[in-house]
DNA sequence: ATAAGCTTATGTGTCGACAATAATATTTGC
DNA sequence: GCAAATATTATTGTCGACACATAAGCTTAT
């Protein structure tokens, strides 16, 4: 099971339909269950869901804050389809949002977690050792890795922001081409060198090598898929 | 009359009542109409704009989405109130995401660009000299220049991330405090010195100046309300 | 007099129905 | 046969009313 999963959202009893919904429509877009582009009939996922229209309206008008569907007036929400234009502008924000998130985890995370990131870069290690960059460190762990740095920054804002609204985005994309950062060694290194920086508390060259981290993920997805958007 | 507000947004017609409030809502909580952690009423809201609860409420719930209210289930929706640390919080995000801005506005601003920016920078200059740090240098003159820059990204992910909704609370904050950059001259001079950069299309340089730029802003903010939040 | 429990009331959450808009299908004219 | 205009249909936007939860006020017992 992943450590982004169970996250904040997920572990929240929904008290209300509107939040239930909302939950629940957030994971099948992510997981593609609702097809990216595919649109959103407010009659029949009412019916399917067996419930009124309001609340539904209410959780798809979050969805659109969430930039996770579309909306136009009159016409209907759509899931969004990523284009690989959009996914390289995501990336340069994650770029720049993770590279200050790994600067201010070098100076505030707390021994425990610095203790706790290492322990997950070895799992990642077996888990790569026995099966050469398989589903569950492509498709989650690494974000699992990303995420506990952001959550090590203590700056609450920026962990919301990644967590709970770009790494959605980033999870959806990767189930829909199931390809994913195909570079486990490579990235493995990468992480390594970041976790050792963060414990020497050296917050420039912890941000330096995050940022450089993303960027290289960044220019191997545009060269592997750059010809056929 | 300042660039920021007369933005897409306000732009817009708008065809439905949500939409309409939506962007009524907006603005009266940006400028403080609606004061910084009031409830938000429903039923007063509803009577007052003449309109029944269910636009009403898809209203809220893409405010919410925009961070400028928080909501309780069964309880309500509040406006939020930012505090120092929230504040501080926001500016690390800010130095990072337009520290990238920067870096892609040197690279990519077409000549037209540079030469609007820097006719930006002029007007600040003259109304500088004639009322040292007047309201509308402070108040949105500032953003301008930085609205301007971020729009040069020509990055549509980090446009309007930083565009449609961090700027909101920062201005937000401004109408609350009406306190706000109280260094017209140094912000000057840096400004200055990002464009000349910009200019030379030196990327890592004028990343660089803007960092420093909301740097000095944000430490300058903390030891002015440093003692009382 | 105070605290606990009950009652009331205000407000949020949800529903079903109606109105208005846009997309589709049909008809009409050339 | 095709294009334009019209009619139709399905879907979205909005409304008023009801159900339910929380909070406030009142009663009662210690």
């Amino acid at each position: 099971m992943s450590l982004v999963s169970p996250q904040t959202n997920e572990a929240k009893l929904h008290r209300t339909i509107s939040d239930s919904l909302f939950y629940q429509l957030q994971t099948a877009i992510i997981k593609g269950e609702l097809a990216a582009g595919s649109k959103i009939s407010e009659p029949e996922l009412a019916r399917k869901f067996g419930v009124s229209r309001a609340p539904l309206r209410e959780a798809i008008r979050r969805l659109e804050g969430q930039k996770l569907v579309e909306r136009k007036a009159h016409v209907g929400a759509r899931v969004v389809s990523l284009s690989l234009e959009e996914l390289v502008e995501i990336s340069f924000m994650r770029e720049a949002l993770e590279g200050m998130a790994c600067r201010l985890a070098a100076q505030y995370m707390t021994d425990e977690e610095v203790f706790k990131l290492k322990y997950l870069l070895s799992v990642h290690e077996k888990n790569q050792d026995l099966q050469e960059g398989q589903a569950y460190y492509q498709k989650e762990g690494d974000l699992d890795f990303h995420f506990c740095i952001v959550q090590g920054s203590h700056n609450n804002k920026l962990i919301n922001l990644l967590c709970d609204e770009l790494y959605h985005l980033i999870r959806m994309y990767r189930y829909q081409f199931s390809a994913d950062s195909p570079r486990p060694k490579h990235a493995f290194d990468e992480h390594h060198a970041i976790v050792d920086a963060i414990e020497k508390r050296d917050g420039d060259l912890a941000e330096q090598l995050m940022r450089k981290h993303i960027s290289a993920a960044r220019q191997n997805i545009e060269q592997r898929y750059g010809d056929n958007p």
